[in-house]
DNA sequence: CCTATATATATCAGCGACCGGCATATGTTG
DNA sequence: CAACATATGCCGGTCGCTGATATATATAGG
């Protein structure tokens, strides 16, 4: 089992999974929603990424359909799944917080450019 | 110039460097802290990651010191850092929420063990 | 009818950040 | 004098992500 932090497409993987299942096609869209755009996950990354967390246990084939004669892989989240995301989502809001509250409070330190107002 | 989402080792650099300059060995022990001891920055990770953020422009050198007989580099966080950092915290923030929103409307979909109650 | 586009899944070579180990050097503590 | 903390640095290997390529069906346009 792999304990290093999430990447940011397998973050939002987890994410696009979190409400409802989806197959794979519709989380591109899906991400591509939820990140307004900035976001385009490859198919490389999605259909690499969905076999690795499905093996990992924390996504699994929740059905196999056929719509409009093209067949789908429908996933969801799995409960191991879920606790990693929480858990990687609590994290990062720490972290998220404590960089503003840095940003915030920088030091006189800041980088200036000669002549600077004093 | 890369336009790839920082990984969290590299988010929590800039954040360590965010308040004020620090020396490689004290972003260490400073990372530690804010990840409150779960993330310990390995030596080869932090060198290299300094090396390719100055080269990026997001951080520099700000002065070298002798401390007690021992060399120091002490680093800050460049302006251009100051902007990745802040748009990065903000992109962040944006999907945890989003996260957090979807784990908590998450639909009877959800993994349930068979003979659960109905 | 043919082509382009959207839908849908899948594989693979290559890149780059990170990991873990190793090396080097000094100051402090037991 | 050995162990540990301080301090910087290199390097091989791993692994997730990128970008390209391939395959197949349905629909819309010329």
């Amino acid at each position: 089992m792999n304990e290093r932090p999430l990447q940011e497409p397998t973050l939002l993987l987890l994410t696009a999974l979190a409400d409802e299942p989806r197959h794979g096609y519709g989380l591109i869209q899906e991400i591509d929603a939820i990140s307004q755009g900035r976001v385009r996950m490859r198919t490389g990354t999605l259909y690499g990424a969905l076999d690795r967390l499905a093996q990992q246990g924390l996504i699994r084939v929740e059905r196999e359909e056929v719509v409009d004669g093209r067949a789908r892989k429908v996933y969801a989240l799995a409960e191991a799944g879920r606790d990693v995301l929480a858990a990687e989502t609590e994290r990062l809001r720490a972290v998220v917080a404590e960089a503003e509250r840095r940003l915030a409070a920088r030091r006189a330190h800041a980088i200036r450019p000669k002549g600077a107002l004093a």
